[in-house]
RNA sequence: UCCUCGGUAGCUCAGCUGGUAGAGCAAGCGGCUGUUAACCGCUGGGUCGUAGGUUCGAGUCCUACCCGGGGAGCCA
């Protein structure tokens, strides 16, 4: 084949109108019939029908191999690129030739319905399609944008360590490892280490995995996700607020401007998305229980609320919605307490509209000295593992905040799917480690 | 950990009050020049999750266990 003809990929044909151009990919799945065959090409960047019709092909014995060739088998093809209302994606390849690398086995993934299990299972294979292809693609997006917004606001991108040396909220949840001769732990945030990296550069984000052994079996949980964790010096609980609704702002723009076609290969109705644009309301504690009571649902004060219970607020309102103020009971050591209100602490969540839940856990940090040792001490934590933190109020202590936005959570809301381990390349659960 | 639903062909499933295993898709072969999860014909394909039990006879009923889906608690 003239390999001196230039090579297109799907995503750019519109460049390559009536010129002829190689394409490599895989065999997305493809018909025929006695004298014409269509072939669907997979290159990455999207999927192309190639047309195949006996008369245009150098040989007889190409056009019969051709059809033949398995679903998913690796290929390099030429052919004149056209313009056709016919072809899905507007443009198709008018084939001449077609020539395969790597002939493919029985592929395991039919165009025809799978179970969610069966699909998990084949993992490193369902990348291929188009529906994980879709979010995948957003995925990258919404990390795209949400390094540029925090670059763009003057934050330190600061990473965090996975292993660490102690339980810090209680070792239940947490997944062990030997160290050498020590104990370890798999990280289940950042946080701790952002205060300290904000009292260095002022405003810091963190950016990885983590990890929780929660044995839950739910649509909204994973053991291993990733966090971004920003922390701002000199900052209390309203900037947290607008800080989150600017960012989450900021993303959905970017994948509304550069994800489109996905949001359609997954029926996501975009307008659901231009409508968020801050400011999102903003609830105490205790408006959030009246809003449940009004459903018919009474909590008693300091309960926490349970999936169901985010649903019914999230729905109360069009947009994602903070609830903020909560009884020191249901957070965490290190929340600062309420001036106006010593039951209460300066914690912030956010939860998603469409009972996506909690995408955003934060609020102000306790910057006295003395008040977070009464809190290690009430909590039964072990103060010594906590000296290098206390350490930031002995030095310089200042007001601080910031909070955690749980990635797949985030990007599962955007992309509407039904569960977190959809949004996630290889994801890990309860029951499942690989692939 | 608890509650709940499920495990039958490569996949998705049907299989009635117990009577000896089915469909569609996939695969293989053949046909068809505009298909969109193409269509038409033919062919091959099964330790019914595992181990016991009841019965003349178990995919079906009983017991235990294993695996998976959904949910609760906890969380992002």
């Amino acid at each position: 084949m003239q390999t001196t003809l230039p090579l297109a990929s799907v995503k750019k044909l519109g460049e390559f109108v009536d010129q002829d151009v190689r394409l490599r990919g895989w065999l997305y799945g493809g018909r025929s019939s006695g004298k014409i065959a269509f072939l669907m090409i997979r290159d990455g960047t999207g999927v192309v029908q190639g047309v195949l019709a006996k008369s245009d092909v150098e040989d007889e014995e190409m056009f019969q191999a051709a059809r033949k060739i398995p679903q998913e088998s690796s290929i390099i093809v030429a052919g004149k690129v056209r313009q056709d209302d016919r072809a899905p994606g507007g443009y198709e390849l008018l084939l001449s030739h077609v020539e395969t690398y790597s002939e493919a086995g029985e592929y395991p993934i039919t165009p025809k319905e799978h179970g969610q299990s069966f699909l998990m299972d084949h993992r490193h294979l369902w990348l291929r399609s188009r529906l994980p292809h879709a979010i995948l693609s957003i995925r990258s997006s919404v990390e795209f944008a949400l390094r540029s917004f925090f670059d763009r606001e003057g934050f330190t991108l600061v990473d965090a360590p996975i292993f660490t040396p102690n339980a810090c909220e209680g070792t239940s949840t947490l997944f062990q490892t030997d160290y050498f001769d020590k104990q370890a732990y798999l990280t289940q945030s950042g946080q701790l280490y952002m205060e300290a990296a904000a009292a260095a550069f002022g405003n810091v984000y963190c950016f990885g995995p983590t990890f929780r052994a929660e044995k839950s079996k739910t649509r909204r949980h994973l053991t291993e996700f990733w966090m971004l964790e920003p922390e701002m010096a000199w900052a209390d609980i309203d900037d947290v607020m607008q800080l989150a609704e600017n960012m989450i702002a900021s993303v959905i723009g970017t994948v509304l401007e550069r994800n489109a076609a996905d949001l359609a290969t997954l029926e996501r109705d975009p307008a659901k998305l231009e409508a968020i644009r801050p400011p999102f309301p903003r609830i105490t504690y205790a408006e959030a229980l009246e809003v449940l009571a009004k459903q018919g649902k009474t909590l008693a004060w300091g309960d926490d609320f349970g999936g169901e219970d985010e649903t019914i607020i999230a729905n109360s309102f069009a947009k994602p919605v903070f609830v903020h103020r909560w009884p020191r009971e249901a957070k965490a050591f290190y929340m600062a307490p309420d001036p106006e209100d010593d039951r209460l602490v300066l914690g912030v969540d956010l939860i998603a509209p469409e009972g996506y839940g909690e995408i955003i856990g934060g609020g102000q940090r306790a910057d006295s000295l003395t008040y977070l040792e009464e809190q290690i001490a009430a909590h039964d934590l072990p103060p010594e593992a906590f000296e290098w933190y206390m350490d930031l109020r002995r030095f310089g202590s200042v007001p601080h905040a910031g909070f955690g936005i749980g990635l797949e959570r985030f990007v599962g809301w955007i992309c509407g799917t039904h569960h977190v381990r959809e949004v996630i390349p290889f994801p890990r659960t309860m029951n499942r480690l690989s692939p």
